[in-house]
DNA sequence: GTCTATATTTGGATAGAC
DNA sequence: GTCTATCCAAATATAGAC
């Protein structure tokens, strides 16, 4: 089905009446497939993370620099490329909306194939990857709210993976550091 | 008057009854003072700015990474402690909401020090600015949506800032020496 | 300047014909 | 399964008494 269409759009402030219209239909058609206003949303945010996942390109893990632009520009590009797909997935601030477990449990898995990704690029220190998700985050989350459609903030994602990868492995380095001290 | 009152609550969903009630007033009360629901909200962000402005610590420029490191506490902190403030503030996604331009110069002023701050620290290369806004916005972006009241990604800004500080100094050496190589 | 009462609009959701 | 018609609740905003 062409539920996809309207994700498009927007979500945030749009009416059942608006999504339908947008899909050339009437509102109460979509309670053939949907049993809430909040059930639709929860299939977008599933459909979203979804593709999301589908779409990532395969990032080196041999060289982590290279990796993590790849990785991170693909990030950035997804939430630039439609900031209310992003607002539903990453902001969560649509008022009264949380993503069941089933879906929710989608955005888990992701996120932990990101930690065993940079585990694998041997970027693994603690805090290593919330530090990946903030950069990542603040990238696109300024780039939103401040120039949408601009490149103000997305040029600058090379020059954050390198920052990032850096201070990844000043990060390991001061664990090890510290291991061998307390031994 | 104490309209600042309710700016520590809520208001992404929040209705005029609701906002009247925190403040032990009716709805339309709220009109003596206000010609629209617009017109609370842009009162709420530039009185959010002005505290923000107001309430922002002096930090050492001849110390460059303890002083960002003060002004991202701060910063973050500010974010974290009013997830709605923030989301009014700086995510802009209150439907239908754009700040008035009077209100608007106030936050453009804000990031003008910060700008000012930053060059005086000696971290002016071009893009600096933007890479501290995300940095930080990133940080605050992630803790209010994936845990907030927590500190998860809070713990991690000491380290965030010493990772920017070292990057701005790359980028301003790099321009350096690519100035050079010019001539 | 604050209240009660109410107008007006809008949005989510349901009923029932086709 | 999609439509028209409609219900019901909630929200912004206004009118007018006090």
């Amino acid at each position: 089905m062409a539920w996809e269409l309207c994700r498009a759009e927007g979500l945030a402030g749009l009416s059942l009446r608006d999504i339908a219209r947008r899909i050339g239909m009437q509102a109460p058609s979509l309670y053939s497939y949907f049993d809430s206003k909040h059930a639709i949303y929860d299939a977008m945010f599933a459909d979203g993370v979804r593709e999301f996942v589908a779409q990532q390109p395969d990032a080196p893990t041999t060289d982590p620099v290279e990796g993590v632009k790849l990785r991170m520009r693909y990030y950035v590009a997804f939430c630039t490329a439609d900031p209310v797909r992003y607002q539903l997935l990453f902001q969560r601030t649509i008022p009264g909306f949380e993503p069941s477990p089933e879906s929710y449990a989608l955005s888990v898995e992701s996120l932990q194939a990101l930690e065993a990704w940079l585990r694998e690029a041997g970027l693994d220190a603690p805090g290593t990857l919330d530090l990946y998700t903030a950069i990542a985050a603040g990238l696109a989350s300024q780039q939103n709210a401040n120039e949408p459609g601009g490149d103000r903030w997305t040029r600058l994602i090379d020059e954050a993976a390198e920052m990032f990868v850096h201070q990844a492995r000043v990060m390991k380095q001061r664990k090890a550091t510290s291991g061998r001290r307390k031994k």
